[in-house]
DNA sequence: CGCACCTTTGAGCTCGGTCAAGGGGCGTGG
DNA sequence: CCACGCCCCTTGACCGAGCTCAAAGGTGCG
C-alpha cells in the first residue's frame, strides 16, 4: 500500500464570496470574518438553531444532515474547503434547515450575518457573488430532486460516487479514492436508499470490476462504467 | 403542515422583488421592465435557451417543466401572481435548466438580466430581496429531495395536493377546490409517481370522503384528513 | 356523432425495503 | 502480542408498494 504521507497540496482556496473582489475589498469582508476550529464530531449549528451567521470551510470537510419529523436521518452534502455553508442566514429565515458537522478537523471563516448584509449592502459584486452561490444551490438541488423522481437506485447511487469523487476524490494508481470515512449508511442516506441495497449493488459492481469496496472505503476502478450505469447509454453490461 | 396563507382575491400582486423599496425605487425597478402577454401553451423560455431575463407574474399561472436525459418529464411547480421566475439569470449562468410555460392567459414583467443586475448594484434591498427569493427555493427544493428520498407515494401526493390548494386553491362549499386544469399525468410528474398509482390512490380517496375528482378536477373535500396522510401516516383515524 | 384525450381498473411482476444471521476489520485492554 | 468486543459489512429470504401493460369507460369538442 503506497501510502505516502502527504502534506495536503491544498493551500487556502479562496471563498467563491470573494470572487472577483478587489483585493482591498477581499481582505476587508475576510478581516470582517472570525475563525473557527472545529474537531471531528464538532457542531457548527443544528437543524432548529436561529440563522445567524455564514460560513466558509478553509480546511477540512463538513456534513450536512437533515432529519425528517419522522426521524429518519438524510445526509445531503459532504463539503470541503472553499465550500460556503450557511448562507441561508442572509435571507432572513429565522432558523437553518440542516446541520452541519466537521467530518474532520475544520477551520472555517465565520460571518455574522449582520455584519455580511451590510458589507453586502455596500459591495453590489458580493450581492451577486451570494446570489450566484444560492442559484448553484437551488440548480443541484432541482437536479437530485428530479433524479430521486425518475431514476432507479443503481444509477442514483453512481451519480453520488461520481459526484463524490470528483468533489473529494483522490487518484491512486489502483483508480479514484473517495476520500471520506463514509459508511454504508452514509450512502445510503445520500442516494436515497437502504444500506443493505447500497451493500448490494457494490457488490455487484465489484465483482464486475468496476469499483473496489471495504470498511468505510470505495475506489472506484474503471469510472467510465459508472458513468455508464449513471447515463445509462442504453446498454447492459 | 397546515400553513395555508388564504388565496387573497387581491388582483395586483406585488413582486416580492420590490418588497421594502420606496416607492420611488418600486416604481423605478418596475418601468425598467417590459410587459409582456402570453396565451396559453406559450412558451416564456425553454430549457436550454440562454438566461437572460428574469420575469415576475401579473396574472395568470406558469407551469414550469423539465425533461431528463432520457425524455422523462417532470412538473417542477406550477406558480402564479407575484411569483418570480428565471431568477436563475442573475447567476451568470449560461441556460435555463427548466422550461416556463403560460397555463393560462398571463401578463408577466420582464427584465433583462443586465438591466436587473444594474439596478441590484444600485439598490442592496433589491439584491437582499433576490437572495431571499432563491434562499427559498434551496429550501423548497431540499424539503422535496427529502420527501422524495423518504416518504411513500401517498404521501407525496397529499402534500402536493395541499401545496397546490394553499398556492392556488378556491373555497366553494364543497371543499377546496384545485384551481387548475390538472391532468392525473401532470400529478404524477410532480409527484415522481405514473399516473395509473394517482389515479388510484384518488379513488381510494374519493370512496373515503376526503376528495371529489374527475377530468382534471381535484376538490378536496376533508383537507384535515390530508394533512393527516401527509403528515403521519402511521396512526389510525 | 365520432374522435381525441383523460381516467379507471385489473393482472402480473419486479425493484428494493425489511428482517435475520453471520463474517470481518480495527482499536483497546490484558 | 493476543483476545475480546464494537462496528461495519455482506448475504439470504421474504414480501409488498408501486410500476407496467392492457383494456375499457367517460367527457368534451369539432
Amino acid at each position: 500500500m503506497p501510502t505516502t504521507p502527504d502534506p495536503s497540496p491544498n493551500p487556502t482556496i479562496e471563498s467563491p464570496l470573494l470572487a472577483g473582489l478587489t483585493a482591498a475589498e477581499a481582505s476587508r469582508v475576510r478581516s470582517a470574518a472570525r475563525q473557527q476550529l472545529k474537531k471531528p464530531g464538532g457542531v457548527f449549528f443544528m437543524q432548529g438553531d436561529p440563522a445567524d451567521a455564514v460560513y466558509s470551510i478553509e480546511t477540512g470537510r463538513v456534513r450536512l444532515s437533515q432529519v425528517t419529523a419522522e426521524g429518519q436521518q438524510i445526509l445531503l452534502r459532504v463539503i470541503g474547503p472553499g465550500t460556503v455553508f450557511g448562507a441561508i442566514a442572509l435571507a432572513r429565515v429565522d432558523t437553518y434547515p440542516v446541520t452541519a458537522e466537521a467530518a474532520e478537523v475544520c477551520t472555517v471563516l465565520v460571518w455574522p450575518s449582520s455584519v455580511l448584509m451590510g458589507l453586502i449592502e455596500q459591495m453590489p459584486k458580493l450581492a451577486l457573488n451570494a446570489i450566484q452561490l444560492m442559484a448553484g444551490h437551488v440548480q443541484e438541488f432541482q437536479d437530485r430532486f428530479r433524479e430521486m423522481a425518475t431514476q432507479r437506485v443503481e444509477r442514483r447511487l453512481a451519480r453520488t460516487l461520481l459526484r463524490l469523487a470528483s468533489q473529494t476524490g483522490r487518484k491512486t494508481d489502483e483508480g479514484v479514492l473517495i476520500d471520506l470515512a463514509l459508511t454504508r449508511q452514509d450512502l445510503a442516506e445520500m442516494t436515497g436508499t437502504t444500506l443493505y441495497t447500497v451493500s448490494r449493488i457494490l457488490s455487484q459492481w465489484e465483482t464486475q470490476g468496476l469499483v473496489r469496496s471495504g470498511r468505510e472505503l470505495v475506489v472506484i476502478r474503471y469510472p467510465h462504467g459508472l458513468v455508464k450505469i449513471a447515463e445509462d447509454l442504453g446498454e447492459s453490461g
